[in-house]
DNA sequence: TTAGGGTTCG
């Protein structure tokens, strides 16, 4: 039966304001006619990124299937890399408009036809139906949220799709044809045929990796890192067509390689002189010429669940390395760290502009600017302290303690006492201050430790001596866990909270098979709720000769600030840190003019969810 | 119009 999704239309040549409903009607694969121009909806079965054709265009080609079991190939030629569908992994779910039937070997093949568009969304059932396409002018409503559902849990039950070719560099292994989701740190051209991609993910290969040799002066980035960071940037080998895509690529920015090879040996690397000398049993990595399964090189974009765990993975790793240089460089743990960082540097090599070019320019661009600071928001600046939630990109407000305390308070008076669950134990331990207490434990393992009816009070003395305390309460003869207006994991002094909107909160046994540690992870896992993470976020007005202009400074705030947003909700240092150095760049007294200049790297992108309170 | 999946020169 072909599926229909209404939608909303305004005809900007009639004058009227209500809106017209069209209906828009899509074909099912097995019902395709030729010549027929129609639109279709299908689970990717195999996609190629954009690729520049003999003709003017890129083409992208895919093959889609949908309920009716039919497998159509397609081809979009478009002249424009951002208006290709974007497509990150097979199984991904595209709606096609205008899409015209062609025969082509005994089955039909979809081209691209005029007033084309695309959009895709990720294929997993339970993910948010995200639209994702460059075209602000798509229509979605609640009859697309359902055929995306439908196709989902379709393709979940009935769909064979290729095994994920996905791995990091911690697992590769040589021989390997894999897709590498990384972050780009630097480039260089080798030869005419041949880019180097200078890249990490977080993860440390086991094996030695190629060192390439390349000209510093056309290096984009960095043209060296610490001993510690060149033994996880992979240098990955780019080769004939996908040289014109490389180029397109800034450091920053995260990618997906489709198809590299992972090939250990005696490898001679193309260059200047031919004077590389060639690397024994090094592992480099290729991706080669051609389009064959895909081969090819995608910018993820910041918001995508891939890249929120890849930056987990690179923002472990920097932390890890952090720790260990301050225990080199002082002797002493990062916490007592006071020394005030003034520069950092990031990776782009841009001429600085005026902030009025800055205003003139596109959306998505990176500019170096010389600035002052003219005001600041919040002057209150524990209120840049948020809960942030990566999955439905949401912020909130860290809760005050009173907040908190009233939540525990009610779960106090509610909490009437009930069986354990069989994978539980029961016992009391003695407090600092009181007789004894109450206590659940997970059987597992004594670190993981619930407190029925406690206090906030008696919760964060006893943090003080155990490792990871879940607040529970009973409801209905159970357990479960408190309201998420209050922490769901006390860890020393840190509180974890999660997200209201993305979790399902219950008391569960976690699943322990094989863990050493238990992290907040783990916890969070087992009763069913997603974590925020803490961040920081200002607004600054920046200022110099050419005019002002607001900016959020967010993503990188943490580096700005030489702090972790984390320590920032318990620890005093972290706090006066943060205040020094505001008052440092915009002093409450004085003229503008006495404040120092600041060379700043601004990149403009978007982002939904935003919310401040201040 | 181009391309129309199926591994490499390195």
């Amino acid at each position: 039966k072909p599926r229909s999704c209404s939608v909303k239309c305004h005809n900007i040549l009639q004058t009227s304001t209500v809106p017209k409903t069209t209906k828009y009607t899509y074909c099912r694969l097995d019902e395709l006619k030729p010549q027929a121009v129609v639109n279709v909806y299908g689970v990717v079965l195999f996609f190629k990124q954009p690729y520049k054709t003999l003709g003017s265009d890129y083409c992208t080609f895919l093959k889609i299937t949908d309920q009716s079991n039919s497998t159509i190939s397609c081809n979009i030629f478009l002249p424009k890399l951002e208006d290709h569908p974007k497509i990150f992994k097979a199984g991904d779910i595209i709606r096609m408009h205008r899409v015209k039937v062609t025969p082509f070997n005994d089955s039909f093949n979809l081209v691209k036809s005029h007033g084309f568009s695309a959009v895709t969304f990720d294929g997993t059932e339970g993910e948010p139906v995200e639209p994702r396409t460059s075209n602000q002018n798509y229509h979605f409503e609640a009859d697309d949220q359902r055929v995306v559902e439908e196709l989902r849990a379709w393709s979940a039950q009935r769909v064979q799709l290729p095994a994920p070719a996905s791995m990091t560099l911690s697992t590769v292994q040589p021989r390997a044809y894999f897709d590498l989701t990384c972050q780009l740190l630097a480039k260089a051209p080798v030869d005419s045929t041949c880019t180097m991609l200078r890249v990490w993910d977080g993860t440390r290969c086991p094996h030695t990796l190629l060192k390439v040799l390349v000209e510093p002066e056309a290096t984009v980035g960095p043209t060296s890192f610490s001993p510690e960071r060149e033994r996880i940037i992979a240098n990955v080998l780019i080769y004939d067509n996908h040289v014109e895509a490389a180029g397109q690529l800034q450091p920053g920015d995260f990618l997906r390689i489709y198809n590299l090879r992972a090939i250990q040996g005696s490898s001679r690397v193309p260059g200047p002189t031919g004077s590389q000398p060639a690397e024994l049993d090094h592992l480099a990595f290729h991706l080669h010429g051609g389009t064959a399964y895909g081969r090819g090189i995608r910018v993820l974009p910041e918001n995508s669940a891939d890249v929120q765990e890849l930056k987990r993975a690179i923002a472990a790793f920097m932390q890890e390395e952090e720790d260990a240089a301050m225990l080199d460089v002082w002797g002493t743990p990062p916490e007592s760290m006071g020394e005030p960082i003034t520069e950092r540097t990031c990776r782009h090599d841009t001429n600085p502009v005026t902030l009025s070019e800055v205003q003139g320019s596109d959306h998505g661009q990176i500019h170096h600017v010389r600035v002052r600071v003219k005001s600041y928001q919040p002057q209150r600046l524990h209120q840049s302290l948020k809960l942030f939630c990566d999955k439905c990109s949401t912020m909130q407000d860290v809760p005050d303690e009173d907040q908190v305390s009233a939540v525990f308070a009610e779960a106090c008076q509610d909490s009437e006492p009930c069986p354990a669950p069989v994978w539980a134990l029961y016992g009391a331990v003695p407090l600092p201050s009181e007789s004894e207490f109450p206590f659940l434990t997970y059987s597992f393992t004594s670190v993981m430790m619930s407190f029925l009816g406690a206090g906030l009070e008696q919760v964060t003395k006893l943090s003080s001596s155990y490792l990871n305390i879940v607040p529970v309460r009973s409801s209905g003869g159970q357990l479960a866990p408190l309201d998420l207006s209050a922490p769901v994991l006390f860890r020393g002094r840190r509180r974890f909270y999660g997200c209201k909107k993305c979790s399902n909160p219950a008391v569960r046994e976690p699943n322990v098979e094989g863990v050493e540690v238990v992290s907040e992870k783990l916890v969070a896992e087992a009763l069913g709720v997603e974590l925020l993470r803490y961040g920081l976020l200002l607004r600054l007005e920046l200022q110099d000769s050419s005019g002002s202009l607001d900016v959020l400074l967010w993503r990188d705030s943490e580096l700005f600030f030489n702090v972790c947003a984390a320590d920032a909700a318990t620890n005093q240092e972290s706090q006066n840190h943060i205040h020094h150095t505001m008052e440092s760049l915009c002093p409450p007294e004085g003229s503008t003019a006495r404040r120092p200049w600041l060379d700043v790297c601004l990149v403009s992108y978007e982002w939904h969810g935003l919310y401040t309170s201040w």
